[in-house]
DNA sequence: GTCTATACAAGGATAGAC
DNA sequence: GTCTATCCTTGTATAGAC
């Protein structure tokens, strides 16, 4: 995908993903926005008459990325997998910042965008809690584990999911993407770690010892 | 505090942190908040010559109602105390959720709100390390958890602590606020049962038959 | 010290010519 | 498809009355 074959429409969600994601979505005015493009304000209304149509067609794609990389693993093989899946879905988060760091925000503002985020993630609290159960089918979380113990753990993977980025952008800002990122994967392995089976726990360990650095 | 013996600065920054709630801060507009009190808009500038003076006034009166919350239990007598606790800060922060739900928003916007909130921020994780440390002493928590796990923990509990509102606004608002806050009583909870005594189990236990209704 | 009236600038959105 | 000109809202600043 060459510049020169972007058409106007991608030339400006591109560029307003690099500067929402540097400045923030309020941080960006229509007006720089078109002015880094080579654009009139004008004419970018013309391409997307309100902001909001911009932020919706960026959440497009980054909803996009997340189901494609979602669906790769309906059943994954180990804990390793399943840990690895947060670790594509982290980077995802990371390249759509603009996003996630104001989406409370957004969904006041956009009740649309509001609705189907709701939606989005309770499929994906579902999906975690079938995951967890599969895991145990297949010997790598003990077969005692009740569905209440696994709905809280498919709770705080949603937690940690959603929210680390935030925590990571506020606080620990300064530290290495790379690093924070191998610090979440750490606290959602550390979820699962009381309720593995002596194979979970082998797998577990291994995941902690290459994927952490 | 009769309403007649407030002063116009306590009187706007009680309607304002109402109407904040409402509608989100940037929902409300300093002319309207100004209409709703029955001033002008210039006078509201006298008092506050920024709309960031507002919100720092409002932030300030939830920092002293958290630490004031927090001081009570240095060293809690057992987990129960621990998690009554939460509790209090749960409610804190619904009354003051204007905050907490642009609070990533305020971060980048306002940056001494960023360097006062990360600076808190550290040293209550580091207390509830601390308050961790102390319930494994007195035999709430196995000898042999380890330090690893004990930073873990705190992690958990300073999540939670900070996005619980965030993710209960924006997927559970339907729900009434008390039924969710026990939710997230009993997620904090969970996070210590791989972990707890016989004597803490029976704590425990005791806390989510009579707290979580 | 408290308040009113008014002005200004920035930013999102629109209309219409080319 | 692109541009110029314009409007409206909103945060902010100031001058001056009481």
């Amino acid at each position: 995908m060459s510049k020169e074959q972007q058409s106007t429409r991608e030339l400006i969600i591109d560029r307003a993903l690099d500067l929402f994601n540097e400045s923030g979505i309020e941080g960006v005015k229509m007006r720089e926005l078109a002015r880094e493009l080579g654009l009139s304000p004008g004419n970018l209304t013309y391409h997307f008459p309100k902001k909001e149509n911009i932020i919706v067609a960026i959440a497009e794609q980054l909803s996009a990325f997340n189901s494609q990389t979602l669906q790769a693993s309906k059943q994954p093989e180990d804990l390793k997998q399943f840990l690895e899946l947060f670790r594509a879905i982290f980077n995802n988060h990371f390249q759509y910042r603009c996003l996630l760091l104001s989406f409370v925000h957004l969904t006041e503002q956009y009740p649309a965008m509001a609705a189907r985020y709701r939606e989005v993630q309770a499929v994906r609290t579902g999906s975690f809690q079938e995951q967890l159960v599969y895991l145990r089918a297949i010997g790598f979380l003990k077969e005692d584990v009740s569905e209440v113990e696994i709905q809280r753990m498919a709770a705080y993977c949603s937690l940690i999911g959603r929210f680390w980025l935030s925590e990571y952008w506020v606080s620990y800002r300064d530290k290495p993407l790379e690093q924070m990122i191998a610090h979440y994967l750490n606290l959602l392995a550390g979820v699962f770690i009381p309720y593995v089976t002596a194979k979970g726990h082998r797998d577990l360990v291994e995941f902690l010892n290459y994927a952490l650095i």
